[in-house]
DNA sequence: CAAAATTAAATTGTGTGCAATTGAATTTTT
DNA sequence: AAAAATTCAATTGCACACAATTTAATTTTG
């Protein structure tokens, strides 16, 4: 016996996993815009903050590797963040080719304004706790799972 | 008896949802890449593309409405689609401020080789499709249950 | 009907993302 | 130790995103 379901076809707009992703991701970034701002911060310059304050004096490859955002969007990003007057950049001495990030007080003041961001972006997106702690495991499980493209030639 | 597990920091990235949502939009898109470089489009082009390839001869403004993108974004998108000569951009004569879309024989063409792509993108995603399914759902449920930010001085 | 308001695209300007290249510093090899 | 390979950040170039403004066309109002 047949099946009566539509055939479900994979190139529609709408029923493809990939691009309710796309739009969820700009969507919410679009719902922290109001809220930072004020602080005068865009998305991504509040990522690397929130890792900043976790821990500074690290690297732009540190940076990066928590991000998973390499030197050509991070380092303009950053200048911007020192222009601002949130860090500063400098050379290792003991390794002249890093770069370390360190706060400045004012960097470090911007937490306490910062603080009740994860509280308000919670409520707008009215989903409670257990469900979102599921979602963000499930999308982490994705990234994780990602198989490597195939590429051709790669040495074994 | 106070609880043993460490507190709850919202502030840190790791324990993020959204940073979570973020990351996996960039790499999902990542995936795309390669599958389309040979099609020579972008991500965001591969969806204009399968919305025209539902229906073409739409509005601006429509294809706007489907990928949540406003003119800032579509109109030099679909500019290089033209260049590349899989589309057609007209004022309607009906209402001249309006601009149609049509795909070119070409742009019609360009489905076939673009069928295999939700297929290789499963593959590479490693979810199985009641997976992907429930999680599209809850990304689409997130999206429309966004509480609007209160903006004040709205009229009622 | 004419003025005002609204609408649709385009334009302008800023800030990501990311591939590819460059340049300098360090490490590994020979 | 010198040459080759590697690494890190910066730079270059291109393509989004999106706020804000502009321009032209249409609709609504007085």
């Amino acid at each position: 016996m047949k099946s009566r379901t539509a055939p479900p076809n994979h190139m529609l707009l709408d029923e493809q996993f990939c691009f309710a992703l796309y739009a969820a991701s700009r969507s919410v970034t679009g719902i922290y815009r109001p809220l930072l701002e004020p602080l005068g911060l865009t998305y991504p310059q509040y990522l690397v903050m929130l890792v900043l304050w976790e821990r500074d004096g690290i690297t732009v490859r540190e940076l990066g590797r928590r991000l998973m955002l390499d030197s050509g969007t991070l380092t303009p990003l950053l200048k911007r963040l020192q222009q601002a007057g949130l860090l500063q950049r400098q050379r290792r001495h003991s390794d002249e080719r890093e770069v370390q990030i360190d706060l400045t007080a004012a960097g470090r003041e911007l937490r306490r304004h910062a603080e009740n961001i994860p509280a308000c972006m919670l409520e707008r997106l009215c989903l409670d706790l257990p469900e979102l702690k599921q979602l963000r495991d499930d999308l982490r499980q994705l990234v994780a799972r990602i198989h490597p493209s195939p590429v051709e030639g790669e040495a074994t």
